[in-house]
Parts: C-alpha cells; sequence; structure tokens
DNA sequence: GTGAAAGCGCTAACAC
DNA sequence: GTGTTAGCGCTTTCAC
C-alpha cells in the first residue's frame, strides 16, 4: 500500500486534518502550511484512498452510464460526450453494459443485487416496459436518456422519436419517394414505446399526411439495429421483388449495412433507392454514398443529462418534481438522399 | 442511506460475522442460517457498500482500462471484449480516456495525482516513449495491450506491428499492385515504436522484398488516424497526381476514410487501387466495397491481457517475471483488395 | 459454525 | 487557521 494522510501530516508537521483542508481545497489555509503539505504529498508520492473517503463522505464520485453496448457506435459516442462532461464536473464513468435486454437492464437499475456504490446513474433505456419504472432504484439519482417514458420518478432527457421519424420520411416524401421502407420495426410492435415502436409511429405519420398508403410489405422488422440486419432487409425486399423507391432505416448502422447491402444486389444510392438513417453517427459521413440522417442532438443530450444528475446528486432543488427535457433534432442531409431523379430501378421495373 | 449488514444480522438473528459469511461463500455455514440471512437481505434490500468493502480489503474489484477514446472503433470493440472477459473475473471496468496524449498518458499511468483506487490497470498506450516505462505506477499491477514497449517493467500482450504490416503490403504486392502508398505514417517517426512507426516499418520490408523502391511521394502522413485523415490523404495523392495502384492505411479506420475519398475522385476499388486497412474493425465487413484488413486478434487480446492481471492482483506468480505474449494476426480477405486487373486508373494515367 | 472486536483511511464536527 | 476525535460499513483474527 501507499502511504496515508497520517505519513504526509506527520512529514510535512502539520494535522491529519490540515491535510486534509488541502486536499480538498479548503479555503482557509495559510499558503506556507499548504505549500508543506503539497511538498510532503509529492516526497511520498500520496494518493488519497478512494475508498475510505466514499465510505466516510457518502460520495464516491462515480456515475454509472447503463447502456446496451459501448460496440455499438451511437453509444461509444454517447458515451465519449457523457465521460467528458461528467469529467468537467469531477466525477468518473463507469459504463455498464445489458446488452439491450429487458432483464438485464432492470438488473441493473432496480439496484437489487447491485453493490452500493455510484453516485447517480445514467440510464438509456431500451428493452423496458414503461410500467418497469416502479422497480427503479429510487436510493440513487437516476436520469433518463433517450427513449421517452413518460410520469416515471426520474428526471428525463427524452429524444423527440416521434417527430424526427416524421421529418425523416418527409424530408424523402419531398423528394418526389412515394415508395418508402422502413427496417427495423414491426408492425405489432408499434404500440410499443421504444425507439423502434415510436419512430415507426412517425413513420406512420408521415405516410398518412402525404396521403401515401401504408404497405405492409414495406415495413421489415429486423432483429438486432446492426449492418448485418440491415443489408438483410433490404436484399431480402430485393429477393421478394418488393417494389421500393426509399429506405428509412431506424437507426444509422442499420442504414451502413444497408447500403451495403443495396450495392451487392447493383441498386445505386440515390439514384435508385434513397436512404435515411437516425442517430447521425460519425460514420455517416464516410460512408459511400454518405449518408443522410436525422441527429438527436447526442451531445447535447448527454451534457444536459449529466448536468441535470448533478444537481439531484447535489442535492440542489431536491424538492424539484421531476423533469423531462427534450433534446432538439435535425435533418442532416448527405448524399443517400441527395440530387438526382427518384424511382428508377427496382421502383421503375414494377 | 440503504440497511447496512448489521441490520441484516438484527433481522436474521444472527452475528454481522455470519453475514458477512454468507455473502461472501464461506463454505462453513449451516443452511438454515444462510438462508436466514438470505431472507433477510432481501427484505432489506441490503446491497453491500463497495467502500467499505474496499477500505478493509484493500480491493475494490475495479481495473482500468487506459485507452485513447472509446468514441474510436478499435477501442470501442476492445473495450466490449475487455468487459466481458473481465466480468467473468467478476470485476468491473472503467474506462480512461486520454486522447492519445503522451501526457494524458503518463497522468493516467503514473499515477501522479490519481487517487488509489483500482486494482489493475490495463494500458493501450499510443502517444508514449519507450522511456516513459520508468514512470510507470508499480504500486498497481499493470498489463500492457497493443505497442511492443520491450524491457518494462510490466506484462505485455503485444501486437505483432511489423509482420503484421509486412503481411499486409505482401497481400497486395502478390495481387500484382506495385505502387503501394501507405497511410498514416512519416519516414521521419519510422524510427519510433508507436503503431505507426513499427507498420511503417513493415511496409518497407515488404517492399525491399519484392524488389519495389520506396517512393517517399507515396508515404502519406495523416495527423490524427480517423476518417478524415483518410479521405484526406487520398484525395491530396490525386490532387498532386501521385501515381498509386494499392493503398496500405496503418489502421481501418483512415482505410474507411479512403474509401471514401476514392470515391469521391471516382476512382473504383479494387478495379483501379486496391486498399488493406489494420484492426478488423466490424464496419470493415460492412463498407463498400467490403475492407480487407489485418485481424490483430483483438477478441484473444482482451482475454490475454484480463487474465494477465488478474494473475498479478491475485498474487500467484509474483515472482513470474514480466511477460510478453505475442497476438497472432490473420490478413481478411474482401473486397477491396478482390479479383480484378491490377493497375488501370490512375496507375494506368502515369 | 458463530460471535466480539479491532481497524482499514478518510471526513467533518467540534474544540482551541 | 489548525488539532482531536468519532465513526462510516465492512473484513478478519481470534475466541468460543
Amino acid at each position: 500500500m501507499g502511504s496515508t494522510m497520517h505519513d504526509v501530516a506527520r512529514l510535512a508537521g502539520v494535522s491529519i486534518k490540515t491535510v486534509s483542508n488541502v486536499i480538498n481545497d479548503y479555503p482557509h489555509v495559510r499558503d506556507v502550511t499548504r505549500n508543506r503539505v503539497l511538498d510532503a504529498i509529492g516526497k511520498l508520492d500520496y494518493r488519497p484512498n478512494l475508498s475510505a473517503r466514499g465510505l466516510r463522505s457518502g460520495r464516491t464520485g462515480f456515475i454509472s452510464l447503463v447502456i446496451p453496448a459501448v460496440r455499438e457506435n451511437y453509444f461509444a459516442e454517447l458515451a465519449h460526450a457523457v465521460i467528458g462532461q461528467a469529467e468537467r464536473h469531477g466525477l468518473w464513468v463507469m459504463i455498464e453494459q445489458t446488452g439491450g435486454d429487458r432483464k438485464a437492464e432492470l438488473q441493473a437499475v432496480s439496484g437489487t443485487g447491485r453493490p452500493h456504490f455510484v453516485d447517480g446513474i445514467l440510464f438509456n433505456p431500451v428493452g423496458l416496459h414503461p410500467s418497469d419504472v416502479s422497480s427503479f432504484d429510487r436510493t440513487v439519482p437516476m436520469v433518463l436518456l433517450g427513449e421517452r417514458i413518460f410520469g416515471g420518478p426520474t428526471d428525463h432527457v427524452a429524444i423527440e422519436n416521434i417527430s424526427a421519424a416524421r421529418a425523416a420520411v418527409q424530408h424523402l416524401v419531398q423528394r418526389g419517394r412515394r415508395r418508402i421502407a422502413v427496417v427495423g420495426a414491426s408492425l405489432d410492435g408499434m404500440e410499443e414505446v421504444g425507439s423502434a415502436g415510436l419512430r415507426l409511429q412517425g413513420y406512420c405519420q408521415a405516410l398518412e399526411e402525404a396521403g401515401i398508403p401504408l404497405d405492409p410489405d414495406l415495413v421489415r422488422p429486423s432483429g438486432a439495429w446492426n449492418r448485418e440486419a440491415g443489408a438483410l432487409a433490404v436484399t431480402g425486399m430485393v429477393e421478394e421483388g418488393v417494389d421500393f423507391d426509399a429506405v428509412f432505416t431506424l437507426n444509422d448502422t442499420l442504414g451502413l449495412g444497408a447500403l451495403r447491402g443495396l450495392a451487392s444486389a447493383g441498386i445505386s444510392v440515390p439514384e435508385d433507392v434513397a436512404l435515411i438513417g437516425f442517430d447521425n453517427i460519425d460514420e455517416t459521413l464516410y460512408s459511400v454514398p454518405s449518408m443522410t440522417t436525422v441527429d438527436p442532438g447526442r451531445s447535447s443530450i448527454a451534457v444536459t443529462a449529466v448536468d441535470l444528475l448533478v444537481e439531484r446528486i447535489s442535492g440542489k432543488g431536491a424538492d424539484t418534481p421531476p423533469r423531462t427535457i427534450r433534446s432538439s433534432f435535425e435533418i442532416i442531409e448527405r448524399e443517400s438522399t441527395g440530387s438526382a431523379a427518384p424511382g428508377i430501378g427496382t421502383a421503375a421495373a414494377h
């Protein structure tokens, strides 16, 4: 083990309290004393023991970020933003992965079985039912990200899934597309309040507004939201001879896979088929063709969420009722919906 | 605060020691007693306080993974693998980002100023000099990942940068390419032992073996190893009228950017220019065209590294000298170097 | 097989 | 402005 406060105090010829004062930036310490202490700290290579501090103060300086998987780009970028903002508040972030599984999410967030450790939780649910809010851990502050789970006991930074998805489809409609496929959800799941259900609702609303009838053949479920599923969804449509001139993938990763699938099928984007994604992950800028997508305001989500959490942790506004902040989205137009005449290729073959 | 061991002990009608025994799976506890304790734990929703446990036992159950940025796909995938393997040993992982900056890396890993907390450190250096090993924190077990920094005081899971890079270039040579550009390093930095320098050495060796003279115009430095830099590097060559029929990007992200840049320039891959990357990140499978790359054996690196670290933490083999494990690499051939006649396009214009 | 008690390193009253 | 001291919740040695 390393040296302790006592060692530092002894070497500096002061009491342990003074050492503590210096470390915690307590203002009323004379410069001479402070320097003596800092000297001793340097000499001994002293580092505070976080366990002891946590035990005593009830604060550990850690928050946890509960997400499906860092490996998914959207969450990697979210984590990046969260870590950065947390650092500004002097907080460390530990990442807890759930795999998007409802049970694992409940486990992570109900606190059951989880040792008591973090000062707060940032939670991006994916598989949860709205009724699950009742089993949230109430003993530690929590902020919800992403989904809109209304009436929960916690603060919530919500993505405007429905209106953002509607805007995405409107973007395609405005470019003359009529046979717009959606990848990543099934009509059965539309009642659900996860991203899938909500974004699908937005899709339906946009079609209705444009007077385009809903064609079930164009609604393509996909198990996971990964590249493989995206590729399979579009090649599936091609094999089945489904006629389509545009694709709205419910996230960018599906979109990147779809782009890949379309290329394999010899379908050119955006000439034959236009494509729009959702998330604005880094890669969409560098795909071939670059991908039009919906930016859900990820970095502002991270900043807002961390700030809300810090406020709750600090106890300020303990009596403030749960707040819901809606993040603002934006369509980022790139090549995959750019220019060119719509509806040739597979669509023309119809 | 939640309930403590005392509460559980009182409710179960046993002593605090017995509760501790149950929690820590101490074998000699009667089933009746154990069940009574477990009941009480359930009723009180008791969760052990990790700070207290850490303070008392000297173990926190956390290891830290020090990487440039989760946001970079390679590291996101590495983190994923590490978290999974750590879980198997009952360890949590906290991610520390350095931005690839030498100072930040030293800071993260020298321990100076960092509170004493984790049981072990997994460190993937990127900007470090070999001499920096002297300032490593020796008070906590550490395993180095990736670079080959010889003679350090720690275990080390090394990527075979030189031979893997040589194999990548050989792969291009075998497909008839002669004007092979390399993106991501400069000849000035070849003496350095970072990934860039080592991989560049492999490039040079392969050329020499193939009897291809080194053309400085084909060695393209790039500040960062991101998509943008990859795109700029290839468009830069096109604008300068440099003749090339293949590109070796020192990582996949550069490669994805290069693919994008080549597409923008109207150069087709692999017909005009073949491309090979390094890392085998998920996306290379779904890029258009799919990307040939070097798989450095990431998941086995993660498993090996965590296992080595756990061994050091547990104190087993405390007298074992530092070990270096070399991970085995593999060329994953995909479309970007597949088929087709080499050296047309820009190369033919030469 | 279970209990009593010491103490890990720190923070925060409270004295002075 | 600095020192004394109690105790956070747990593990662990040692009795019994």
